[in-house]
DNA sequence: GATTTTTTGAGTAACGTACCTCAGAATGGG
DNA sequence: CCCATTCTGAGGTACGTTACTCAAAAAATC
């Protein structure tokens, strides 16, 4: 029961290799007739195309390259480090990584890292959603010449990317209410707090959406008194925070949906209140002493590890043209209790930045 | 900047390509001066072996034997499903996937499956941990025969197996202790029931293992007044869980962490009594419709999906005989709440089983 | 039915590695 | 310094596919 080749749809179809290579690469001049008849035989003696030795004669090589922001984040430091972890082993499948970085929040600046990629460049294109007229124009553009562009960690829907990669938002946003919401005393009047990145970022504008959907809808005794936005900068947090703990003394918990881990536990240590109940993103070193100690009740996160695999798979996929299942694009949010951590070792990313 | 072949090492080295393919592929008769001066010449010039072109030309064939459970339970359907699924697309890519099914809880039938593979059938095997002492003497055979073990969603930590993939069950059982302590009214005493499959199993010992670990450590108003084996079976579940009812008419809280889901649900309706808090395993339809009626407050899942891709990437990767990432072969347990639930069809799983 | 156009056939080189044989060179032991 | 042993070199074939060229056959056009 050996392997079909393509030698045995000759023998069985009678054709010869050339009109079946022509027919299997989708080149011109086969009648429809033949092209049928050929993938017939394709079907009844169950051929598939050999990759390895497609790509060897081809010549084929995986050009993926990453646009990813520079900011000097826990998370996005990971997920660089993941990119370049890979850049080695990957050659030997012939798949050619590349990173180029973006200043954070900056859509102009990514129109232009995309608008000097081409199908010389790059053969799949991954950046990480960010709002600018220009961005839609340059995925366009790309997707015309055959390359195409997915969106990580943050979605750019209606941009033509052809694939989002990274958590639900929104229900990330949900699973946050959820939680706070019952861990806060039930029917007594409580005061929240949301400290986002940045409301551009549409990861962080669908975790508020999710967040405020089910505080309206199954907490009614909870209030948001503050939308905050701290640019996932340390200092910005700090203050932002800091003020607010100020205005509201009797503030009973706090959503931090971005990556100002580090600034929110400064400002709670530095206010000295009482305990409030807190839920954040990302379990960063900081967020897991945070956890630890009991200052933060639970982390949502994402693995960069899986992510990144995720992007790789996916663009391998739509090189070769194999169909691919969309579960593989979807990354999970895992929910992290004090009781619930795992070891350091296995956070599913490697560390380096900054809170 | 082409990639390096083997010919530059010839060139670099200026040792010829019969020696270099010998170090390369570790064959004998090289001196360990020369064996070294080509490794470094292949340090040097940064070669990696292009597998594409090395599986063609060796005809490798990626044999991966799975051995499951033929039980008729949702996840472990979803499971067979799985590998089923992905035999004919990866074939493309010599992979050669086979499915052996054995009773479920039968430590003896996977002994006897595993007795019938040797490096003739099998390059790699992943079987679902059961105990038994003919296990770990099988594994060890395959071992020295070269073929590695691999063991998924059950451990057998001292059974010489190479690795598991799988969630950490130790914490799914304390996430579900940390969730359901929370849940229930503060500093009360509230009776708990635990209904699990098989204590014979690793994975549900670990799970109730952390789950009193934490209920002890944190919520020692809890007491559990039962822990029940439903053998993964309505019928036995059904029957436990009413007689369970009937004698602690007081009951709080249910821990169901088996895959006993259609009947924990059926025996709740049935005894009609006020609604106590559950926590579940599995996301199945039935989970997924108990969540959203409110009669399950949580489900812990694992993805079958992303189990069988990472038994299939880390086998590839031991046959190969290249570096993995242990990170690849974690499974995250997801927590879904009412409020966080994916689609229905992105379950990471495709569904055909009873519960 | 002759001519043009389209379709098909036969053959071949190439991709990078594995693995084989046989001969020749270098090395070590006595 | 010779002989046996161990290393190394030269050259080849094979893997399954891609992607050519050139010629021949078939179909379409008038």
């Amino acid at each position: 029961m050996r392997k079909p080749t393509v030698h045995d749809i000759v023998r069985v179809s009678g054709y010869s290799l050339a009109t079946v290579d022509r027919v299997l690469n989708r080149r011109a001049g086969v009648r429809p007739a033949t092209i049928e008849a050929v993938e017939e035989t394709v079907r009844k003696i169950g051929y598939v195309r050999d990759i390895s030795a497609a790509n060897l004669a081809s010549g084929r090589i995986y050009r993926i390259t990453f646009i990813l922001p520079s900011a000097d984040s826990s998370f996005l430091s990971s997920l660089r480090a993941e990119v370049e972890q890979r850049q080695t082993i990957l050659r030997a499948e012939r798949v050619e990584l590349s990173l180029k970085l973006v200043p954070q929040f900056d859509g102009k600046a990514l129109a232009k890292a995309l608008s000097e990629l081409s199908k010389k460049t790059s053969n799949s294109i991954v950046i990480v959603g960010t709002d600018h007229p220009d961005v839609p124009a340059q995925i366009a553009r790309l997707a015309a010449e055959g390359v195409p562009t997915l969106t990580l960690v943050s979605d750019l829907p209606s941009s033509g990317r052809l694939h989002y990669i990274g958590i639900a938002n929104t229900a990330a946003g949900r699973a946050a209410a959820s939680l706070l919401g019952r861990f806060l005393p039930k029917n007594t009047p409580a005061k929240l707090a949301v400290m986002a990145g940045s409301l551009k970022l549409k990861d962080h504008r669908d975790r508020l959406k999710g967040f405020q959907a089910v505080l309206e809808a199954e907490f009614p005794n909870v209030t948001i008194v503050a939308v905050l936005e701290g640019q996932d900068s340390e200092d910005t947090t700090f203050k932002l925070l800091s003020r607010c703990l100020k205005d509201h003394p009797d503030l009973a918990g706090l959503y931090s949906l971005g990556a100002g881990n580090r600034g929110v536990v400064s400002a709670l240590k530095e206010a000295k209140g009482p305990p409030i109940r807190i839920v954040a993103h990302e379990l960063t070193t900081v967020a897991r002493a945070a956890l630890e100690e009991g200052l933060f009740d639970a982390v949502l996160h994402q693995s960069p590890y899986q992510e990144v695999g995720a992007c790789i798979r996916l663009s391998k996929s739509l090189i070769d043209g194999t169909p691919f299942d969309p579960a593989d694009a979807e990354i999970r949010t895992e929910i992290f209790l004090r009781d619930t951590m795992p070891p350091e070792t296995s956070l599913g990313g490697r560390e380096k930045g900054t809170g």
